[in-house]
DNA sequence: GTCTATAATCGGATAGAC
DNA sequence: GTCTATCCGATTATAGAC
């Protein structure tokens, strides 16, 4: 349920987003949305043609929420290895997943190219982000040139995704924070050493 | 469908493993195990209590296969900087994802004690055979002596893990490969400046 | 815009015949 | 052991009243 100042398709959508982060889209049925959002059947398909109309607005939001929070800690400044890390130890809410990468395990997200679309997209400029970050570092002379910045951006996306596995089948954070200092203690002589 | 050399029990087991794997848990209804396997509904609820109860021996199945295959590829010998490489480069069903992994985004499992057990049993056997190999490689002044094995063991396992993830998000192999090359360019010169 | 009614199919399972 | 029948609630809508 959520706050009467938000409008019904806002409520809805809203609604969405939080289940198909618990639950993921398969898990997640118009029915729960409506009791989640407050909102009878006729008004949910009212405003939106069905459940997969609604799932593409809701991944919208968060694929955009999360461009904007990740932006966020690149623009901190520093050099290349205190902006990637500070990336990668941001506070994240471990034991809930990332609400973006969750969806590339669902058989119907990935089927489908529309709701596809925004998860690749998303995930793709993560990587294309970052890949610049160790471009900027390169041209530093800040890491080792044997460093190829598309590589090691997906090992860093990797790690915080594979990191959301671990701490979710050990039921604790540890296992993510464990993996994002060992990355970031390969990365760091690469730093100094050049 | 399977071989009729296969018991049903046997049938419903693998189907449910392929199933799960697909789909996930919350994705995998009973008939569509039931149809897969080629057995009624009867034949299902004689040999299993239900749903959960099939689900924990697939689970266990795959576990242990996976165990198995694991354990296999660092047998290989060579140095720890080769039996990880080796770990991490074997060949895999990138698209597919990983049939233990995929399984910590699913609600129920998640939820369940009994049916979390073996996910979580299962990653932390594989960080622990990973973190003693990096020990190894310690011991022989083969690795800097600031890297923390369960650290480095951790960044391997979420590599692969969120590997699939990039991979299943666009489609193509390409990215879990870039970011297994991008952690071992970040190994290997640990492995060779000590 | 929102509500209730209706409906076809699926989900997860039990009962009892064979 | 396997089969069919049956059950009850959930899923994913559509129709039409208000």
């Amino acid at each position: 349920m959520y706050s009467g100042f938000m409008s019904t398709p806002e409520r809805l959508i809203e609604a969405t987003r939080e289940l198909l982060w618990e639950r993921g889209y398969v898990g997640t049925s118009p029915k729960a949305i409506q009791q989640q959002a407050g909102a009878g059947q006729g008004s949910m398909y009212h405003h939106f043609a069905g459940k997969p109309d609604l799932a593409l607005a809701a991944i919208r939001r968060t694929a955009e929420e999360m461009r904007a929070a990740t932006e966020a800690t690149f623009g901190g400044g520093g050099t290349a290895y205190e902006r990637i890390s500070a990336y990668l130890l941001r506070e994240r809410d471990v034991l809930r997943g990332c609400p973006v990468g969750r969806l590339t395990m669902d058989p119907e997200i990935i089927a489908g190219a529309e709701l596809r679309a925004p998860v690749d997209e998303t995930l793709d400029w993560l990587r294309g982000r970052i890949a610049e970050i160790v471009q900027e570092g390169l041209d530093q002379g800040e890491f080792a040139d044997t460093l190829v910045p598309r590589e090691i951006a997906a090992a860093v996306v990797a790690t915080v995704q594979g990191g959301y596995v671990l701490a979710r089948a050990s039921g604790s954070p540890d296992a993510f924070d464990a993996g994002v200092r060992g990355l970031l203690s390969l990365l760091a002589p690469a730093a100094k050493t050049q």
